[in-house]
DNA sequence: AATACGGGGCA
DNA sequence: TGCCCAGTATT
């Protein structure tokens, strides 16, 4: 162990990255990034990190930002859950720890959001503690290095072992990012650059050939396929957005009225709209169809203008807790969906079209 | 132990 | 298509 933590120093200090979270940052924005990077691509997270910690610098200034704020900065990363968890986390760190994130593994494990990974990241990277941590990455090259030939996971005990006694001793924070940053650049999933390895040496899937079959992963399955109608209204130039309740998918996000059509019901969409919004629905044709891909479900949403028979009886129901009418400017400030702008672009090009279709009749 | 939770990039 | 990404919370 004691020449591949080396040879994982020499590979870090040669070849690292150089990531906007990386040198001279406080712990609040090692946080920040840690939460973005869970499950998402070091390149995606860069712009909204940046643009995250303009907006809310310290746990202080993100405790007393808006949910909707906090949303919006979010928008488009995905996994909205870290967004609402870790907004709280800011306030339980103003309000137990005097607004300084807190040092041990053990205290950070009690903040939203943040899990064993985390954890040992944040300790280790901002706190220098000797705390392990196993990611997508870890897991690959230890299965690698080691030869760990039976299924495995971010969670598995062996590995977490493997882990902690990686970082004992000097740097724990740059040999956990070493380690992740090897797996990410050299000791990829396909084609892993070997003779680029300073690890290659002592690694039992180079010496057998197997970088090809280790690490052995479960098998994930297949999204489910939902359908789902969405229902564009304009008036006076504003959009009827509702916005989610918290939990769930796309928990706190605004979005057009979007309901999903179970398998086997031929109700009228109008029926399916009126339902969530309590009041009588007029829709008129369809403007598009949207494919929009997730990890458990594939969404073909059908779109469709439409108007409200009743405005001022509208209420909301089923996922939503809130209806308003908003500008398109007014978008920006609140915590919106890939999905949903895929859905609303496509309902404009319909609203630009409006004056020819008129000419036609 | 299994499932929900986004979105994108790549072979 | 399927896989994977600096995972966590819930059931």
């Amino acid at each position: 162990m004691g020449r591949v933590r080396d040879a994982l120093l020499a590979f870090y200090d040669a070849h690292k990255r150089e990531l906007p979270w990386r040198e001279g940052v406080s712990a609040y924005a090692t946080w920040v990034s840690e939460i973005m990077l869970q499950q998402t691509r070091v390149e995606t997270v860069v712009p909204y990190f940046h643009a995250f910690m303009r907006k809310f610098p310290t746990a202080l200034a993100l405790a007393d930002a808006s949910s909707d704020d906090v949303l919006a900065a979010w928008s488009g990363l995905g996994y909205y859950r870290r967004a609402r968890m870790l907004h709280a986390g800011a306030k339980v760190v103003v309000r137990d720890h005097g607004g300084e994130v807190p040092h041990t593994r053990e205290a950070l494990l009690e903040l939203p959001g943040v899990g064993r990974y985390t954890a040992g990241a944040i300790a280790s990277i901002a706190f220098g503690q000797e705390a392990p941590l196993v990611d997508g990455n870890v897991v690959r090259v230890l299965s690698r290095v080691f030869g760990i030939d039976r299924e495995l996971s971010p969670q598995d005990d062996e590995l977490w072992s493997l882990a902690q006694a990686l970082v004992r001793g000097p740097r724990p924070g740059d040999l956990n990012q070493a380690i992740m940053e090897l797996g990410a650049t050299v000791c990829t999933k396909d084609a892993p650059a070997c003779q680029d390895c300073g690890l290659s040496r002592w690694c039992e899937a180079r010496r057998l050939g197997k970088q090809a079959v280790w690490p052995r992963l479960p098998r994930k399955k297949a999204p489910r396929k939902v359908a789902m109608e969405a229902l564009l209204v304009e008036r006076r130039g504003e959009l009827l957005l509702c916005r989610r309740r918290e939990e769930g998918l796309f928990g706190g996000l605004w979005e057009p009225p979007m309901v999903e059509r179970s398998m086997g019901d031929r109700r009228d969409a109008s029926e399916l709209f009126a339902e969530v919004l309590g009041c009588p629905v007029e829709v008129s044709g369809v403007a598009s169809v949207v494919r929009h891909v997730l990890t458990h479900r594939e969404l073909t949403v059908t779109v469709r203008p439409g108007c409200l028979g009743a405005p001022d009886a509208m209420t909301c129901a089923g996922p939503y807790q809130a209806a308003r009418f908003a500008s398109r400017d007014a978008l920006s400030t609140l915590g919106v969906s890939r999905l949903s702008r895929k859905v609303l672009e496509s309902g404009a090009e319909i609203a630009e079209k409006k004056p020819r279709r008129g000419k036609l009749r």
